[in-house]
DNA sequence: GCCATTTACTTCGAGGCTCGAAGCACCTTG
DNA sequence: CAAGGTGCTTCGAGCCTCGAAGTAAATGGC
């Protein structure tokens, strides 16, 4: 009753994270970062109105706890700063610094160059991202 | 100098994981299981020879002593018995054990089921295959 | 055949990640 | 204004991961 094709594609999503993950460890020490603040970092995107925490943990799959510990890593290495949204003075904002951009960039730039996809040719790339897009969005909660 | 197709494609395969890892988490409880032991038993395919733990450490992407740590938990669950290579002594490998090949099965299914994948169109499936295989392939180490 | 080296694995200890429970501050509803 | 809900943090426990060190077996040089 299992389709060998579904176990194919979600077995080949796994290891081309993981094969990600995996090369992309050591580099990021070099940054100061492990893979959870760098994902942290990364779904902080500089061009948008900075997230609350509550966003922030959706997008990482991860409980407020979780979120809490991992950005009080970044505000530590200065990268981070924990503003108050002052339309909801419950909620905290995640603010990047201007070295948290910097470094923000240097780990994404890493992540993709460490990546499998980025050996594609443009032409699979956008292929890919149709797919894949497509899938997500249909799986949304 | 980012190319925005890599990294839709990219930050969409690390989605795809992760919310399949979030969905499943819980089910995976039940079955006596975390991520880590049902990954590691997903890797123990039982219609071939016993892997050795050099061979599962490669395919779950973990160094030796944190495998022997996740092997010993599903021995001490009776998923697992460890059995010596006759033709390299030193090498223990894996072997299912009845239960475990049930248990394996179930979150097999449990973990495709579960997948954004699941929804796909045979079509798109195939399609998907085709592509995230031949990207595994092209950066096989 | 013997000893040094290499390989496969395990144990141990430290540190990082994740979560539930509990508590605080603020908002909202009546 | 009171009661309940929401957003976040702290705390403690448990799991995951890794490097260092140690054991057993295979390999290579002599």
């Amino acid at each position: 009753m299992t389709d060998p094709l579904l176990e194919s594609v979600v077995r080949a999503n796994h290891e081309l994270f993981m094969r990600t993950s995996d090369r992309v460890t050591r580099p990021l020490e070099e940054l100061g970062l492990t893979l959870a603040t760098a994902q942290a970092l990364w779904a902080i995107d500089p061009d948008r109105p900075p997230p609350s925490m509550k966003v922030l943990a959706g997008r990482l799959y991860c409980n407020a706890p979780n979120l809490s510990f991992v950005v009080n890593q970044l505000v530590d290495r200065g990268l981070v700063e924990r503003g108050t949204d002052p339309a909801d003075r419950r909620a905290r904002v995640a603010v990047l610094t201007g070295r948290g951009r910097e470094i923000r960039k240097r780990a994404v730039d890493l992540l993709l160059r460490q990546s499998p996809f980025a050996e594609c040719e443009p032409e699979e790339l956008r292929h890919l991202a149709e797919l894949l897009e497509q899938v997500l969005d249909r799986s949304a909660d």
